[in-house]
DNA sequence: TTGTGTGAATCCCTTCACAGCG
DNA sequence: CGCTGTGAAGGGATTCACACAA
């Protein structure tokens, strides 16, 4: 089973393991290719040639089987299960994502908040105490931290990473606008909305120009 | 001049407008493709391809002046001037969106603030008054809004972006975890944490498999 | 000599097209 | 038939390699 898949791949899969949730929750139990395209903004080619990467999910003449497929992919991707998550910086984007309900429903918990501020240590949110980032590698280790949400300043960020693969830590989702460097095994996410803007800002300057 | 360039290509040209900053923040006066590379992740070839777009910007057996660079690739992404932005959803994400300093130093100003709750309408965020989601035309008209921050639950985001297309914005940053559609002409990016976390999830969970 | 700019070669991803199974 | 699974074809993006300019 094939392991070596692009990032798209990944990101599509993703969208194919929601599409379907949704569908779960509408009642549908059968979805062809072209279906799920359709919801994901591919092609049914695509997805089938997605899936075959992994296995053989489907029916000849019939489709693929909500319930099943959907079963798969959360297989596939690694979410059958809970992961936990650490968070580390307890400012606006922080508690923005600590509050935001959607990482616990898809099964990411974030089980440990950490930050510097004398102000916010020892607060306690939804029964997660804040804790000194000084004890990170201690906090990690209790928590059984496997990834870690870094929402702390540009010029803290490679610390805090390094600290963290230093004890374990091998998935980093990173909200500093800073390039982080990781040593091989890990995996680093990057976050960075004003990237996101700068994207929107050259697709409308440049709209409309060259045919 | 080329337009028709990569989601990718366009990614690394922010990275590298962003890298050009430090070093000016530095005193560096000039880079090679090399430097550049290393600083984004990526390849001298892969520098000079991308710039290659473009124009020609650098000096045989020098290397790129930093400043002429910067400038250059400002205009390239068309931040050489400032862009009136809207936000709809001022609940978490969008609280923690507007207080984000980053936006408005690169440029992006967040103009107007719309949001549905009774609680939170009329309330100022430095200086600018959430309105209600109702006047989201008016808003946009008046304060020539270009952009949108889609910061609304997913059921409400479509219906949100389809209203602001048709009083003219062409560009949209969806932090709704759906799938929206947008007309031709239109640009939108997707921001989806939980998908960047399955990203995470998949690379642990398949770590060390397969060779 | 150094490092850019760029055709050529390579690699990878997407799309096509169809055999095969239900 | 309808739709999957998959080799083959096609197209883009990355990498290579080198001519050329400072």
């Amino acid at each position: 089973m094939a392991r070596q898949v692009s990032e798209s791949t990944i990101r599509r899969l993703s969208l194919y393991l929601h599409s379907l949730e949704e569908l779960e929750g509408e009642g549908v139990e059968t979805v062809s290719s072209g279906d799920l395209a359709q919801r994901g903004g591919t092609t049914a080619a695509q997805v089938r040639k997605d899936l075959s990467h992994f296995g053989s999910f489907g029916k000849r003449g019939l489709g693929y089987e909500v319930a099943e497929l959907r079963k798969e992919l959360r297989e596939i991707l690694g979410v059958g299960r809970k992961w936990q998550v650490g968070l580390v910086g307890a400012g606006r984007i922080g508690s923005a994502l600590f509050e935001y309900g959607g990482f616990r429903r898809w099964g990411f918990e974030i089980v440990t908040v950490l930050d510097t501020d004398p102000g916010k240590v020892g607060q306690c949110w939804g029964g997660v105490e804040i804790r000194h980032a000084d004890e990170l590698e201690e906090a990690i280790r209790e928590a059984d931290v496997e990834m870690l949400i870094l929402a702390v300043p540009a010029s803290a960020a490679q610390e805090v990473l390094d600290r963290a693969v230093d004890v374990g830590v091998r998935g980093i989702l990173n909200f500093a606008p800073t390039q982080l460097r990781v040593p091989p095994g890990v995996s680093l996410q990057d976050v960075n909305m004003v990237m996101e803007l700068e994207a929107l800002s050259f697709a409308l300057t440049h709209d409309g120009e060259g045919g």
